[in-house]
DNA sequence: GCCAACGTTGGC
DNA sequence: GCCAACGTTGGC
């Protein structure tokens, strides 16, 4: 089992709107990368921190889990979507998308402050100078570190 | 709202 | 295949 932090704009999905729907797909990667994590690692049974970006504090605020791996993320295929895509076809789809479910939402979420201040959590990729991958692996250590955070 | 970082696009 | 221009992310 791994673990991974994804990130979402609480303005856009926030924990709390996990909460409500209990599951949810993870719609709109459209960075090779993540795609490639997506696509080829993150596995049914991983754990999820849940991180809120572009938000008052910047947080892991909670964990969910992957209940589905990699399927096509189909808003690439409507050109109503703001994440259409042309370039990817039904045939062979360019982008792919997980389904997440709600474990638990933190009692204290771990802000970003704290997480830089935690020499422990140094290697983080959150905390890498322009970091700006939407989701990435984390390390068991690192999971734990920050669920013990929490915590406290 | 600003801007650094960096991925993508497209002309050559 | 290079690289300038452009768009987006995301912390501050």
């Amino acid at each position: 089992m791994k673990y991974w932090l994804f990130k979402s704009e609480p303005e856009s999905y926030s924990i709390d709107d996990l909460k409500r729907d209990k599951k949810t797909f993870w719609d709109g990667i459209r960075n090779y990368q993540a795609r490639n994590f997506i696509r080829d690692n993150i596995k049914k049974g991983d754990l999820v921190l849940f991180y809120h970006s572009n938000a008052d504090p910047n947080a892991v605020v909670g964990v969910c889990e992957i209940i589905k791996e990699a399927y096509p993320d189909n808003t690439a295929f409507d050109p109503e979507s703001k994440y259409y895509d042309p370039k990817s076809k039904n045939e062979e789809p360019t982008w792919f998308m997980v389904d997440v479910k709600f474990k638990f939402k933190f009692k204290k979420p771990v802000t970003l402050q704290e997480i830089k201040n935690n020499s422990k959590l140094k290697n983080i990729r959150l905390v890498h100078r322009g970091n700006r991958l939407s989701l990435f692996p984390i390390d068991k250590n690192e999971y734990e570190i920050i669920i013990a955070m929490s915590e406290k």
